[in-house]
DNA sequence: TCGTGCTGTGTTTTT
DNA sequence: CACAGCACGA
């Protein structure tokens, strides 16, 4: 008998989501791994086990859910409650809205902190460094130490701080990092622990934590065995998702906290582990069941209910060959006679014209523009498709790659709202007296150290003599920190925005469009309670599309998803196409360095692959146009197929070429056809 | 000490 | 191409 709720679940499905729970008496709580292949069911399984749970009288407050992104959390909150309020009636609404611990490890961690900040020493008014802030921030440490004029070049500050991550991440010491993963810097290991010293003192010394701290802190806290307990003991029910992409730091914290497995739910699918960079690893996942004595559960979900039969063939291809695989293939019942499309073009642009064709032939057929994507591997690849898209009129948003944030003139506006939050925060600061003409690196550097040192640092800013040749840009910058002070909340963005707009026309010849973005930040900002929870939950979860328009596309209009991979995990499309599968952009000539590497390259085109429901394309520029040449110029390299689709696999596409073939005039030489691959030729010599 | 313009190098994916 | 570092004039 199962209960009605359950009744839309196939039976692997069913176990998972019961596992341990009422009935289910002899596992009760017992640490559980699900193996969840690629449009298995997966959230929805995940979701029905966490109403299940509800249901069964477990409290909402005491379940932590932890997904990959904020996106992901939301998503699961809402079928939850869907779920609940089928068993429960309208009741169902305040349970579920008592989900609140549901989140990123990151998100989690940063409330975990302001919780217990008094009991680990920590200043709870801390501000959240992203990643470019805490590049800045190395970048200052690194001058400090007369790094930036070695004799030999010294890593750039996005290296170091990559380097720094990665030892935290993977809770491995600086000299094995170095040689695994970053064997150029090697010799610099001295230096760089001198930096990284430097690093963690000034962030604390300015009561700033970046996103390693949020996991660092965290598994520090936990560390201790009775806050351990403490922490541990709020939740009686753990449970992440894409556990294939967490990191030992990530896993300590999550054996710490309970450390029998009692209550501990994981899900993941190691053939879509993609986030080694962020020292993600499979370990994790694979010793997950050993950790326990006796060992975790393993429930597995195999049948996809996403992709049709030939476009599963075709994934299952591609991850067949790779070097280690643990997970078994995948199997539907979704017949259909189309295979997926290989389709060879001349260049990337035609590219661009090939794929806006299909998806104004899609939308003649009946498909929305928001039931196709068009994925790619680096954001940049989407360049001439989105002339082309622009062009024609068609809207769309992107994902992944260049953030709202990371515009100059937004990341100005923010820093006057960081620099009031916390005026000992020198990365704010010191970019926001740079606005100001006259103000250059020496003169902010040693304001921010003097007033750091006083109490008030505010007070201190104001009876500072100004700096010369600052005119009265001077005065009414000091007068715009105190009135933002006395202008309250949403009230000081406006005040911050007016003192900023001059400075503005000053620096930007767009200002114009600028300013509408910023109004567009005063929008979403005035949406948050306080400047703290604002600046908090931006840094956490940045928007995390552009398009073409200044804002996003309302909810109600239509739009085409344009998306890097990593970006689309977790997500499904009736059409996809797939960009630049050729070597060099998949794998990506950056990746080729290890077998690991390149194994995780296949990974992402696996995941790429299986994000289509019924139509997958896959394209194929035959040359790319170099930059660094004029408009006209016609320097160009040829390109291969990726290696990851070898000859065997083409049985399981249906190859192309477009445009179709014009039959040439004689004598003529068709510059559509590549007698020979001299490119890729030259690159062979070096493999 | 600031701001600008020149030159040589590295360069992805994201919480 | 974007960015870091450096030289030069104000």
């Amino acid at each position: 008998m199962n209960p009605a709720h359950l009744e839309t679940l196939n039976e692997r499905q069913r176990s998972a989501v019961v596992h341990g729970i009422g009935s289910d008496a002899e596992n009760v709580n017992r640490p559980l791994l699900i193996i969840a292949g690629a449009g298995s069911g997966k959230t929805n399984t995940l979701a029905h086990r966490v109403a299940h749970l509800i249901v069964n009288g477990v409290d909402p407050r005491r379940i932590l859910l932890m997904t990959f992104s904020r996106r992901a959390a939301s998503e699961m909150s809402r079928r939850v409650e869907r779920i609940c309020r089928k068993v429960l009636g309208n009741d169902a609404g305040v349970l579920t809205d008592a989900l609140t611990w549901a989140g990123t490890f990151h998100g989690i961690g940063a409330r975990i902190l302001r919780d217990y900040a008094y009991e680990i020493g920590l200043d709870p008014g801390f501000t959240i460094h992203d990643r470019e802030d805490s590049a800045d921030l190395m970048n200052l440490m690194r001058h400090d130490l007369g790094l930036s004029k070695m004799e030999s070049r010294f890593p750039t500050k996005g290296t170091c701080l990559a380097i720094y991550s990665r030892t935290v991440n993977s809770e491995t010491p600086l000299g094995e990092v170095l040689r695994q993963a970053y064997p150029w810097c090697a010799t610099w290991e001295k230096e760089l622990k001198a930096l990284f010293s430097a690093y963690v003192e000034a962030k604390q010394a300015q009561n700033v934590l970046d996103y390693d701290d949020l996991l660092l802190y965290w598994a520090q806290t936990v560390g201790d065995p009775e806050l351990a307990a403490e922490i541990g003991g709020r939740f009686d029910h753990v449970l992440v998702d894409e556990y294939q992409d967490t990191n030992r730091l990530q896993s300590s914290i999550l054996m710490a906290m309970k450390p029998g497995g009692c209550g501990l739910t994981v899900v993941g699918d190691d053939a879509q582990s993609i986030y080694s960079f962020r020292a993600a690893t499979i370990r994790n996942i694979l010793d997950f069941p050993a950790s326990f004595d006796p060992p975790a559960d393993i429930i597995t979900l195999d049948r996809n209910y996403r992709s049709t039969q030939p476009i599963l063939a075709a994934a299952n291809g591609v991850i067949d060959l790779a070097r280690e695989r643990f997970t078994k293939n995948l199997w539907t019942e979704r017949q259909s006679e189309d295979r997926p499309r290989l389709v060879t073009v001349r260049d990337e642009a035609e590219q661009a014209n090939y794929i806006v064709e299909q998806i104004l032939e899609n939308r003649e057929r009946g498909l929305t523009l928001k039931d196709q994507a068009v994925l790619f591997r680096t954001s940049s690849h989407s360049g001439p498709l989105e002339i082309e898209l622009t062009r024609r009129n068609i809207p769309f948003v992107k994902f992944g790659g260049l953030k709202f944030l990371d515009a100059a003139h937004v990341k100005d506006l923010l820093a006057a709202l960081r620099f009031a939050q916390n005026p000992r925060d020198k990365v704010a600061g010191f970019r926001l007296m740079q606005l100001l003409p006259g103000v250059g690196p020496q003169t902010a550097s040693k304001i921010l150290d003097a007033i750091a040192a006083d109490p008030h640092p505010l007070a201190a800013l104001a009876e500072i003599p100004p700096p010369p040749r600052t005119g009265d840009d001077w005065g009414k910058f000091v007068d715009m920190l105190s009135e933002m002070g006395r202008g309250g909340w949403p009230g000081e963005i406006e005040i911050a925005r007016l003192w900023y707009e001059p400075h503005l026309d000053r620096l930007h010849d767009d200002a114009e469009t600028r300013k509408a973005d910023l109004l567009q930040l005063g929008q979403i900002a005035s949406g948050y309670g306080s400047r703290e929870r604002f600046l908090t939950e931006l840094t956490l979860d940045p928007p995390d599309a552009t398009s073409d328009q200044a804002g996003v596309p309302l909810l109600d209009e239509d739009y085409l998803i344009l998306s890097t991979i990593h970006s689309a995990k977790g997500q499904e499309w009736k059409s996809v196409f797939m960009l630049n599968c050729v070597d060099g952009c998949i794998p990506s000539d950056l990746s080729v360095g290890t077998t690991a590497e390149i194994e995780e390259e296949r990974r992402l085109l696996y995941v790429a692959m299986t994000r289509a429901k019924d139509s997958l394309h896959l394209t194929v520029p035959q040359r790319f146009f170099t930059y660094g040449q004029n408009a006209q110029g016609d320097r160009h390299v040829y390109a291969a197929r990726t290696r990851f689709i070898p000859a065997t696999l083409l049985q399981f596409f249906e190859t192309a070429t477009w445009p179709v073939a014009q039959p040439s005039a004689p004598g003529t030489r068709d510059a559509r056809q590549i007698r020979l691959d001299v490119g890729a030729r030259m690159r062979g010599m070096w493999n």
